[in-house]
DNA sequence: ATAATAAGTTAGACAAGTCTAACAAAATAT
DNA sequence: ATATTTTGTTAGACTTGTCTAACTTATTAT
């Protein structure tokens, strides 16, 4: 088994390998907050443990082994804070800091039974996928509200940004999981967007904002 | 605050000075299986933190301090052990290791919640006192069932040992907490000890058991 | 194309928590 | 009362995970 430093590496490697694409040092590095040299110790272990392929000024390479481990420990972080959400009633801007905790937890049967209990759930309280048991993950087709065009029925599906600022602030607007709205138009001049939701009312989003939300056709 | 390391000292301490009214440096090795040389440097790094007063050569004593902050850990774990058993239907001989591992989060809130849900209890799923939120403890009036004499009606308040083996062992003789019962009768030879149901069902219980099962007067 | 900057590595130090070996003090047994 | 055993301490080494300083390789900009 693995140490909590480094199913935290694990973690944070295979969380970057999805929205870089590729990782290098430097990117881990800041991703935790260690420095380089600590960093690229770490990932000599790696490679010698079978999770990583590391060659020297290369970008880092999970391996398939080293893939699965960190898909099973964000099944626990995410069927965790669907837990805190859906059965002891937490706000989806509170979970994340008490998963982070939970996640490296070793109990099989403890995650097994939430998952009983909150039905198998598929996503996180953040539109997130849940990996299945065995380490795999379907990513689903969800697509930037940034990148949408105009007069198109959308729902809310995912959000990018998991810290309670942000989460907080689409409390403010009601903007949840499953909301339905329509994108009314697109400023090119700061790229904010004005959606409209089925009710009437319209909101203005900054770039910022939009590039962080998640929809699918509603 | 204090490492996972020093948390699990300071449980282990407290722990054997309820058992045990003074605890050795031998002691405390034993009991969490760290050589005696560890455990002398570990409490001298206690002493400077406050937790503890030690002499060379002398029984350790906790500091308030010391004991109160252990008592926030047993706590955690103990309102743990009632949520797993209460909310999530784990058996009790079921979720000592998980609660092991749970009492080590930091999340104030997390307990709260739990502690909350579960209506404040005031012992855990094996009859032990949980602490109050400030660390105060109020030390139940149980006797053990090895120490009364026959004829007395009682009922089951506690268990002095928490392992599988044990609980399990109880679990098939229908023995949980709150079952009433007499004692019948005491071997003198081997110390046995009979006592009966109010179904009229008798059982003999060995000195070993009868040694870690604590009553009340039924 | 070369200078400047950014990224990565090597070497060596340090803290926390563990160990073994050797010695010292206290408790126990004859 | 003294020898033996048990308990406790000191000293020094090791591992994991971290750092800084110095050097190397790769990338970027002119």
């Amino acid at each position: 088994m693995h140490s909590l430093t480094e199913e935290n590496y694990l973690k944070s490697l295979y969380n970057l390998a999805n929205e870089l694409g590729e990782v290098n040092v430097h990117d881990l590095s800041n991703a935790l907050s260690i420095k380089m040299p600590t960093v690229t110790s770490m990932m000599k272990k790696f490679a010698v443990k079978g999770l990583v392929n590391y060659e020297s000024y290369r970008p880092l390479r999970l391996t398939d082994t080293g893939r699965r481990e960190a898909a099973l420990i964000i099944r626990k972080h995410r069927l965790t804070e669907m837990y805190l959400v859906q059965k002891m009633g937490f706000g989806w801007e509170e979970v994340h800091e008490i998963a982070e905790q939970i996640e490296h937890i070793h109990a099989p049967e403890f995650f097994a039974r939430m998952d009983e209990m909150l039905g198998f759930p598929i996503t996180d309280p953040h539109g997130s996928p849940i990996p299945d048991a065995k380490g795999n993950i379907l990513l689903p087709e969800y697509e930037k509200l940034s990148g949408c065009q105009p007069h198109q029925p959308l729902k809310l599906a995912a959000v990018l940004n998991t810290g309670d600022d942000f989460l907080t602030y689409l409390n403010k607007h009601d903007l949840r999981l499953g909301r339905n709205f329509t994108l009314v138009d697109r400023e090119p001049f700061d790229l904010s967007i004005q959606i409209q939701f089925e009710d009437g009312r319209t909101l203005t989003l900054s770039a910022a904002v939009s590039d962080k939300l998640l929809v699918v056709p509603g």
